[in-house]
DNA sequence: CATTTTTTTGAATTTTTATTCTTGACTTGG
DNA sequence: CCAAGTCAAGAATAAAAATTCAAAAAAATG
């Protein structure tokens, strides 16, 4: 995996993770964590993955990464790691009635957990559905739904953070 | 209607309509249209609103309004009124069948109208998931999707344009 | 009304971000 | 192995956006 590459996974993580205001911000928390930067160099990246400064509500900014562009192609995991990486990091519910189960994620992330979901061999899953921060899941019966639904629900808000 | 949220209100529908990629550019739009203001006060509106810019794909930037990020509370249009505001106008139709809920908007809008939705606290609401010009809606019983139906029904088409 | 208080605004300025331009590293095809 | 070409990166700079501050407008209060 080449520097660039690696040091926009890193800028998507710690965005993701903590409020960042600033591109010099990300500069500084990319050094905490061994790659170091120019502010000109992270404004590039910043503007290849898409990421936007959203005000945060109370006066001040933060980037965040906005799902329309996080490629599924950039992720190193795989399989079942992945998954319940995605799980961890970015689902924030599970709901569910009947033969739908509703997992939602943080915003833009759908598509990429969706994808997740749908490597793995799971036969009580009829189809998925993601949108950009939802995904539908229909199951094969009320019961495959509950299961799913209890699995899923185990596996987020683990510890285990990057 | 103060001057203030008239100008946020024309914002709001110009960046929805035409690419707009810098304040300046704004301001210049905002003059034709008759209200004349500063880079400074458009870059309070801005903050105010939720407004982002974002990298728009092919080299360059545009404002676009969130739907994902509205986590602000000094929204001009917020909650209930944003949503009553984006059903008179984008919502072309409403339809469903069973627990399941289908809003028809013009395209593109979808995604920005379920947003809104999705922050109404209505427990009847399982999960939505928007394309681009369809939402669906899953309820927690038909007659929730019902009693739904019949107050989107009775929002769409109402007079009270801009 | 007059006066106080709050809100809105724009000019100037600072801060932040985007871009330009150059250099060096890495690839490719001969 | 050596060009020619491509790509990534940073320094310097230009451009854009945010903030500060003072003043004007609007709203509230007596």
């Amino acid at each position: 995996m080449s520097a660039k590459q690696e040091r926009q996974q890193k800028i998507l993580e710690l965005i993701s993770h903590q409020p960042i205001a600033r591109q010099e911000e990300l500069s500084t928390a990319l050094k905490d964590v061994g790659i170091s930067t120019t502010q000109s160099t992270l404004s590039k990246d910043i503007k290849e993955l898409g990421v936007v400064k959203v005000p945060d509500g109370e006066g001040g900014f933060r980037y965040q990464v906005p799902g329309a562009f996080i490629g599924t192609d950039r992720l190193v995991l795989q399989g079942e790691n992945l998954l319940r990486r995605e799980l961890q990091d970015f689902v924030v519910g599970v709901d569910g009635v009947d033969l739908m189960l509703v997992v939602k994620t943080i915003t833009g992330h759908a598509q990429g957990v969706c994808e997740s979901i749908d490597q793995m061999p799971w036969p009580e899953v009829v189809g998925t559905l993601a949108g950009e921060n939802t995904i539908f899941i229909l199951c094969r019966s009320p019961e495959a739904r509950m299961n799913l639904e209890r699995d899923i629900q185990g596996q987020i808000g683990n510890t285990g953070r990057t």
